[in-house]
DNA sequence: GGCTTATACTTCCACATCGAAATGATCGAC
DNA sequence: GTCGATCATTTCGATGTGGAAGTATAAGCC
């Protein structure tokens, strides 16, 4: 039993509940970081703006921090480190230079491509205690949760 | 559609399942860090400390980094900062003058008292998109997907 | 007893993270 | 055209995070 609150026992499974996600998405990034970090010389975070980078092509800061869910202030610091090892470049907005728009260098796609395979395949690894029925149910719960949760962080909850 | 990876089937469900799940902590996260910290006065870190050292009363740091599944180093700063603000004492093993054992002031308790009903009430409704069968399905495959990514990381993985 | 090894914790360094304040640049009102 | 408001980004300060190295203590071996 993961909860020792004395509550309700709504209040006990949604505590226990939530340790459950939280461990398991511990579990997962633990398996992964130390590899991602030694062999491709990135962190979660770094990897995060790449991805994003070559997915969606350059963007503009304030662009890449929304779609990140961080914050313009960490993204700075990130964009810096990937900046000063040559994988991003950071150029003014011809029209609107108080905005900068991030891009990947060819260094940056080489680095991408020479390891993200092998990170996807260490992540369907680190969660192969799952089956594919499970893991589509775990997405379906996870985005109904993600979604209600982030809908009652702002105003009132969604109806939908 | 939430992966744009251009890999097999699996590859892209299990990228698709990770990402809900990532999204999912951060939303349930972002819904509860700001209260804590302006209400409480704590951090989620400083949390999990307070916590654990109430349920299973004073501990050595070595034992409270590992039920916290944190690094001693990180720890050292987590309890630093309790007991700068006075809600964490350290005292020397009597026995053995190495280990440092942590437990709850007064205030500690009393500032845990005052402000974890309402966290968990918070909890409460930032998981309220779910039921209380899907919340239970969601512990059960958190708990096994956690279970054999864990088991991963050493060795090789369990067989069940 | 003294030396070596092992253990527990801390310190140091780099990175991530956010909020608040500062800076630089655009835009609207007049 | 200038002033003030607004916006994009960076800087600063605090916290958390882990790995590596250092310090203090204990335990084992000769």
């Amino acid at each position: 039993m993961a909860s020792h609150y004395n509550g309700t026992d709504e209040q006990r499974a949604v505590l226990d509940a939530y340790i459950k996600l939280m461990r398991a998405t511990s579990a997962i990034n633990a398996r992964l970081m130390p590899t991602l970090q030694s062999e491709a010389g990135v962190t979660s975070s770094q990897l995060g703006v790449l991805e994003a980078l070559a997915h969606l092509g350059p963007m503009a800061h304030c662009a890449l921090a929304g779609k990140l869910l961080v914050s313009p202030s960490n993204l700075t610091t990130v964009l810096d480190n990937l900046e000063r090892d040559g994988l991003v470049r950071r150029d003014r907005h011809p029209d609107d230079r108080r905005v900068s728009i991030a891009s990947l260098t060819e260094s940056g796609q080489a680095r991408l491509n020479s390891f993200f395979p092998q990170h996807v395949q260490r992540l369907v690894q680190a969660m192969s205690g799952l089956d594919a029925d499970e893991l589509t149910e775990l997405g379906r719960l996870c985005r109904k949760l993600g979604l209600a949760a982030a809908a009652s962080t702002h105003g009132r909850a969604v109806h939908a």
